[in-house]
DNA sequence: TACTAATAATTGGAATTATCAATTTTATTT
DNA sequence: AAATAAAATTGATAATTCCAATTATTAGTA
């Protein structure tokens, strides 16, 4: 079956509300034969006519007051569907997947995801935390829109914003001989018990490559399963380690028997961005996330300065 | 603000439904790259992704879900429309507003207001009884649809089905000589007391004019109000008068007081039709109305011609 | 890595359609 | 009868839709 075009309908109801051929044409914009052949042409389709043509304008029928009737409700309804679809295309409504690997999320997501709810009430928060590439498998297969992960990590088809510079921070137990060093630098970490993540987090990877360590003998196979398991061991005097200062500044090694030590020269071991697939519609809002974790960052910042 | 193509939309849906551009495309009956086009205007026109075009189809965007749900909606409410629609411009749906003139309201209408009742459910019909120009009158309004008027009757901008012949009979007091008498013509009413329907009903002016008789002197002043009195007042011996057999058929006369008497060449007295306004939407069903009468006229003769 | 298959985007031109200005028709009013 | 007002008609033009052919992209496979 033929349906008539939304445009046709508009002259009808323009027509109802006018009562006359000529001035529905002025409120449609259009001269007065091209309303008149729209009105003929939805008469056509029904197979009745919709308006009576007198010398003092036009009266609508029967059939035509029906019509204008529930045009009137289809514009109206066409008019909500362009308002529901726009504003559901709105940044942040709707379910939005985020993710994030176990070394950044407890530091990173717990402040916007208060910014996000409360910011965007449509906004349907799922959060995801887990090792790097299954975290990017999941972008690809599109059950996440985004993902913080660290760099550098090549995976082609993943856009990323690179965010903030995460640089390494040295954790030896309180007593250690490297905690009063002045002047600390990588070299000094040779011969030391290094205490890793155990494999498959990157950041094990990132510390490995930048310090050129090379992995084997036993003391090295001690591993951790998470960042405070490890600053733990560190406490317990098992070896040094190294954490990124994201870690050690939202409080994760606060305690009396753990000293943090900075390098003289900054060891950027790793790199904080935001991932989501190349194309994917939910960029604009993966670079707004990223935007915000800045500002947080430099609200950080401004805050340790005055204190 | 600008609203969406019902075209689009539905291109919209049958992506939703099939999941790739060039299958919705062949749905629609369009090539791939039209229906591409129409699904990226809808999305500058929302200004949002609606799809996620992958080597292996499409994948709808929350957006796109919203999009669909809504589009459906509207598209199974625009079919609702032409169907709605088309059904209310369908014979003898909503109001009717049917007219008639007294002297054959009474004869033509009960038998054809119960047909059409039963037959059109949907149909409203209002009844009106009046003088031939009130009616026409309406007829112009609008206020009116269609009337049952005797003819002949000149009246510009109406138009007239002729229904059928009602020819004039003689009704004389029983007793009376012309009740008694062979071969009545015309002429054997000279000079009887003619009684007549007062002034303004046409059925006045036929008799006048056909039986070419002067109104004048006292005794043409009695005039009847109605067909019902000036038959009471021929019982009473007041004088003969014309009656439409349309009347004396639907036994109005019957009576043992009241001789009704055919001519022998009958007096084509007035001939019965239905009007409406020239180029009403309505002239289908008046037709119709006309087309109604005839057959009940039909069956009169039929029925009378079997006893 | 190159090749193939599947799919969507792009492009350019042809056919269709929509639109308008001018005119005509029709009915009403003066 | 002339003037007025409103809708229909007409014919030319402008806009658009639509398609065929091509290109681009991705994923799967040898």
């Amino acid at each position: 079956m033929n349906i008539p075009t939304l445009r046709q309908l508009q002259f009808l109801v323009a027509l109802g509300e006018t009562g006359s051929f000529s001035r529905a044409a002025e409120a449609c914009h259009v001269t007065q034969p091209t309303l008149s052949a729209g009105i003929k042409e939805l008469e056509d389709l029904f197979g009745v006519s919709l308006a009576e043509r007198e010398s003092r304008g036009a009266t609508l029928t029967h059939a035509g007051e029906i019509a204008v009737a529930r045009a009137s409700a289809l514009l109206a309804d066409a008019h909500a569907l362009v308002q529901a679809v726009t504003s559901a295309g709105a940044l942040f409504s709707g379910p939005f997947h985020l993710g994030a690997i176990p070394t950044i999320a407890p530091f990173v997501l717990p402040q916007i995801v208060g910014q996000l709810t409360r910011r965007y009430p449509d906004l349907k928060l799922y959060l995801t935390e887990d090792r790097t590439h299954r975290l990017i498998d999941q972008l690809r297969a599109r059950t996440l829109d985004a993902a913080f992960i660290a760099l550098p990590w090549e995976a082609p088809g993943i856009e990323v914003m690179t965010l903030f510079d995460d640089e390494f921070l040295l954790a030896a137990p309180a007593g250690h001989p490297l905690s009063r060093k002045n002047g600390l630098s990588p070299e000094d970490l040779q011969g030391e018990d290094l205490l890793l993540l155990e494999d498959g987090h990157c950041l094990r990877d990132h510390a490995v490559s930048i310090c050129r360590l090379k992995t084997g003998g036993g003391r090295e196979q001690v591993a951790a399963t998470s960042l405070g398991t490890l600053v733990n061991m560190v406490a317990g005097g098992l070896g040094v380690s190294l954490i990124p200062r994201l870690a050690a500044d939202n409080g994760l090694a606060l305690g009396p028997d753990v000293a943090i030590r900075s390098f003289v020269t900054p060891i950027i071991g790793r790199q904080v961005g935001i991932a989501w697939k190349s194309g994917s519609p939910r960029e604009a809002e993966a670079r707004t996330l990223g935007e915000l974790v800045r500002q947080q960052l430099r609200a950080q910042i401004n805050a340790a300065s005055i204190t």
